[in-house]
DNA sequence: GCTTGCATCGATACGGCGTATTTGCCTGAT
DNA sequence: ATCAGGCAAATACGCCGTATCGATGCAAGC
């Protein structure tokens, strides 16, 4: 009768071997979570039930971590469509959407300089899109694209965690900040302020958005055809 | 005879007593000169000569002083010059000089909701530099011009710090991620890439900004004279 | 088959952080 | 003289990124 030599431990089965992609989905999905703060070397090693000195053994340090996140999140930013005007659209809006699903995504944008693979090829694709037009009038223009997609998703995520930190919805909020801003108008020192904040127009995000981005591809669009 | 009742400390004058102000100044001191993460409570203490926790006597916390940080830096922040166009060209302007001055603003702009007094100021300075157009216009090409700003000072000054820490200056940048570039471009997968850092144009900074921020500008001016 | 070297992984350790809590002192009132 | 209260300082806690060390298991040599 033969026994068996190596019995396979059965209430634990082999877990997958660590690897650069698994500590990667582990970082994302906890920033996804719970936001960036919660990004600890110690937490995401919790997470893949492993102590926190194995991770270095996959990346040098918690900056290239945060590196290959940004580069993660370039893989789901493509432009789609023809015609320079629509790929430059797209692409705002693809990175508007992919900073919607990876809130943190804002608060990295903008503020790292590497270029992972996946960032270049997301340029590679923008360029491909903008057609043969003048060099130098692509380059200024997807980098002015780029600029104010920075700016306006970082706002926006950071108006909406505001929102969320007070009440939930707007109403909420309204009345949170009313007072504050009323004892704030009372002292006269603001009247274009007030006179916004009364009669102004309040477009929602989506619009607020789209307006800014057609500002800037109308502009474009005038040097094209200048 | 008269005897002095109470002896001044001749070596030790007594301190300036502690305040926002002061503690405002020496966190913003400590982040001019070694950046942002170089700003702990501790070494503003330190500074200061006190202990860490008398801080707490004066801020809430220390997200409470980077907002104070902030809005310190949108005291410097002014639209001058008659007419929209004027004001918003000269607000980005100023706003690209106060990160200039204050590098670790380009890190906090735009991620932080707090309205300060002076980020109130210099929205009101805004507003009534732009005349008397349309609030329907004023309000989303005020908010796109920030949201260029935001974005385009980021990356400029993310770019210059990735030069700093390789090497001094561009030729320093050029040898160091040449091999680089050289290897990713070898795999011939980045075809468009490759001839716009070949043949593509290579704007400096100042340009870069200006053309992006025309863009806006003109893009804003068709709006408001349809 | 036993030992020895080495590589690998876990545990421990260090210095720093934001901040809560405790301790000690100084002042002014009783 | 005693005590109470307030304030500054010191200490402490839990977390962080990461350096270092110790144990463990496996491969190669005798």
């Amino acid at each position: 009768m033969l026994v068996w030599e190596r019995e396979e431990p059965p209430s634990r089965p082999v877990p997958a071997p660590l690897s650069r992609e698994r500590i990667l989905g582990a970082a994302i999905g906890l920033a996804d979570v719970d936001g960036l703060e919660a990004v600890s070397l110690r937490k995401v090693a919790a997470v893949l039930g492993v102590g926190p000195m194995r991770l270095y053994g996959y990346i040098a340090t918690k900056e290239e971590l945060l590196d290959l996140m940004v580069d993660a999140v370039h893989a789901e930013i493509r432009p789609v469509g023809d015609g320079w005007r629509e790929a430059l659209h797209s692409l705002a809006e693809t990175t508007r959407q992919a900073a919607h699903r990876h809130e943190w995504f804002a608060d990295l944008i903008g503020g790292r300089p590497r270029l992972g693979p996946h960032a270049l090829a997301r340029g590679e694709a923008v360029l491909a899109a903008m057609g043969d037009i003048d060099l130098d009038i692509v380059v200024p223009a997807v980098d002015a694209v780029d600029a104010y997609v920075i700016g306006a998703v970082r706002r926006e995520i950071t108006e909406w965690r505001a929102e969320r930190a007070t009440g939930m919805d707007k109403r909420q909020w309204q009345a949170t900040f009313g007072p504050y801003l009323e004892r704030v108008f009372a002292t006269g020192r603001f009247p274009a302020l007030e006179s916004v904040v009364r009669d102004g127009p309040h477009p929602d995000p989506d619009e607020t958005f789209r307006t800014g981005l057609d500002f800037i591809l109308d502009g474009i669009e005038a040097r094209i055809s200048n």
